[in-house]
DNA sequence: GGCCAGGGGATTA
DNA sequence: TAATCCCATGGC
């Protein structure tokens, strides 16, 4: 837990849940603390967030950002897109798709973080056919074999994301530490790539279209459809993009009834249907048919 | 377009 | 203990 000598305090806050925010698997970074809150040691801070419903669940309520900076506010009122109104979009998407009013009522505190494309890039590169604690697991082993150690303003130490430069010259052993599998030859040659010429390779696809973003993504290796859409969506604000994993694949198949192997007809369906808000009606799917599987044992 | 190997661990049978 | 599964991709 980060000891507190500045905080930033948000009110009137509305659909908004850590735990939905943290645990729909847009991010692997963030702990949970036992009161609920959640926390991340990064650039020299170690902030935690704590969030105060007005009602138990109702969404609305009190950010306290602990550990940041006033001065900073505008930045994470920018990460965690409170400029974005959630109820108006859920609105939408729910008129008319009993599914998507199922869904949405579910993880009514969803929220689509604004990340950094290179740890997004590198982290969905790991999290393909791959297990959430499993994937958190690997990422933390590469911040602990690749990322500088850091002291952060509490005295807590801790290890940085790692740089394209540290991963580029990677060695097999310490890449092997970290559990990869068969990821660590896309993530080694994938950073050698971007290492060329700077992670702003990456972050300037966020001032291009879907489809530029989308083609230059798909040149690197170990980045195919899904995973070149989860980057576009969490850290190039492309909110259209609608990755396809098994869970959403099974959302479309068991809630909407289409064939499971028209992965086609399923990306033009969510065209179609959720148009611009496509990536945050994926995450409300995504979210409850996790939810579904669980309480189905 | 279809098929299958690739790692490894968590979960289920 | 064995089989299956996982926010897939690359190569054939």
């Amino acid at each position: 837990m980060c000891k507190t000598n500045t905080k930033i305090k948000i009110e009137g806050v509305r659909d908004f849940s850590l735990t939905h925010i943290f645990e729909c698997g847009q991010i692997f970074r963030w702990k949970r603390e036992n009161d609920g809150s959640y926390t991340i040691m990064a650039d020299g801070d170690c902030v935690n967030l704590a969030f105060f419903d007005d009602d138990k669940g109702s969404g609305s309520g009190t950010l306290v950002i602990n550990g940041a900076l006033s001065e900073n506010e505008g930045i994470w009122r920018e990460y965690l897109d409170l400029g974005t109104d959630y109820g108006a979009i859920k609105k939408k998407l729910m008129t008319g798709d009993k599914v998507m009013a199922t869904a949405a009522s579910y993880g009514y505190g969803i929220r689509l973080l604004r990340q950094d494309p290179w740890e997004t890039f590198i982290s969905f590169i790991v999290s393909q056919n791959n297990h959430i604690p499993r994937i958190q697991g690997c990422i933390e082993s590469l911040c602990r074999q690749f990322g500088e150690k850091k002291e952060a303003w509490n005295g807590q130490t801790y290890y940085a994301f790692p740089s394209p430069e540290s991963l580029a010259i990677a060695d097999e052993e310490r890449l092997d530490a970290c559990r990869l599998g068969y990821r660590a030859k896309y993530i080694h040659h994938s950073a050698q790539n971007i290492a060329k010429n700077g992670r702003g390779v990456l972050d300037k696809l966020r001032g291009e279209s879907v489809d530029v973003a989308y083609n230059a993504l798909l040149k690197y290796e170990g980045v195919g459809p899904k995973v070149a859409n989860c980057i576009m969506l969490f850290a190039l604000d492309k909110r259209s993009s609608f990755p396809i994993d098994v869970w959403v694949r099974r959302a479309m198949t068991n809630l909407y009834g289409m064939d499971e192997s028209d992965i086609k007809g399923m990306k033009a369906f969510a065209k179609e249907r959720f148009g611009e808000y496509g990536g945050i009606a994926q995450q409300y799917l995504f979210y409850y048919m996790k939810e579904l599987n669980d309480t189905d044992k």
